[in-house]
DNA sequence: CGTGTAAGGAATTCTGACACG
DNA sequence: CGTGTAAGGAATTCTGACACG
């Protein structure tokens, strides 16, 4: 039972000058919205950025929203909102799931 | 009905240090298997090596079969071959994705 | 606030070659 | 044959700052 599935679309792997090419976004653009705290890149050894297919897919939700005038702090306080929102679902299903290892199959 | 499904697994969007990282080959390693044609990266306008997550899988088996003593051209050999019996399938279901088409289920 | 840019430096990658075997 | 390495150069990325607004 491990902690989270690591899976192509998720694996920091892809540096700053692909993602630019993939997004269509500046690196202006895409180290700001780090500085925003709306995007968490790993680090090679030496310093660099690494991006997920998943964080590809984020920015380009995050250039969206900027484009409609909503502010970075506007759009961090959502991805936060439904941060919470998962975990809460993520407890809920923990919880059901360790019921379920106890008492066998409870739903019905 | 497009040519090739692009998903994350064979997007070529991750530089040979990553490669490196993530197979435990060495860069030399990584780039003899190119000039050997085992192993096809893009390149980035300036001419850097872009692999996919498949390459980074075939990477890891070539390497084993490197260590089992198999030579880079017999290697070589048996991705043709496979490659081969992969194209008489694909067109086997394409001849019968248009007589399905055509006639509609034949099969049965 | 969000983004462009020039600046200087450091990390990354490239190729061709020599070496060993 | 497969791999290590030193060499020199080019492409890539980094940070902090100034600018506009």
């Amino acid at each position: 039972m491990a902690a989270a599935e690591s899976s192509y679309k998720d694996k920091k792997v892809i540096t700053i000058g692909i993602v630019r090419e993939l997004t269509g976004l500046s690196e202006r653009q895409i180290r700001y919205y780090e500085e925003r705290k709306l995007i968490f890149p790993d680090r090679t050894p030496g310093g660099s950025r690494k991006y997920s297919f998943s964080d590809i897919e984020l920015l380009m939700e995050i250039a969206n929203k900027i484009e409609d005038g909503v502010q970075t702090y506007e759009i961090r306080q959502e991805m936060i909102r439904e941060k919470r929102a998962m975990d809460k679902k993520t407890h809920h299903k923990m919880i059901q799931g360790q019921l379920n290892a106890q008492f066998g199959i409870q739903k019905r």
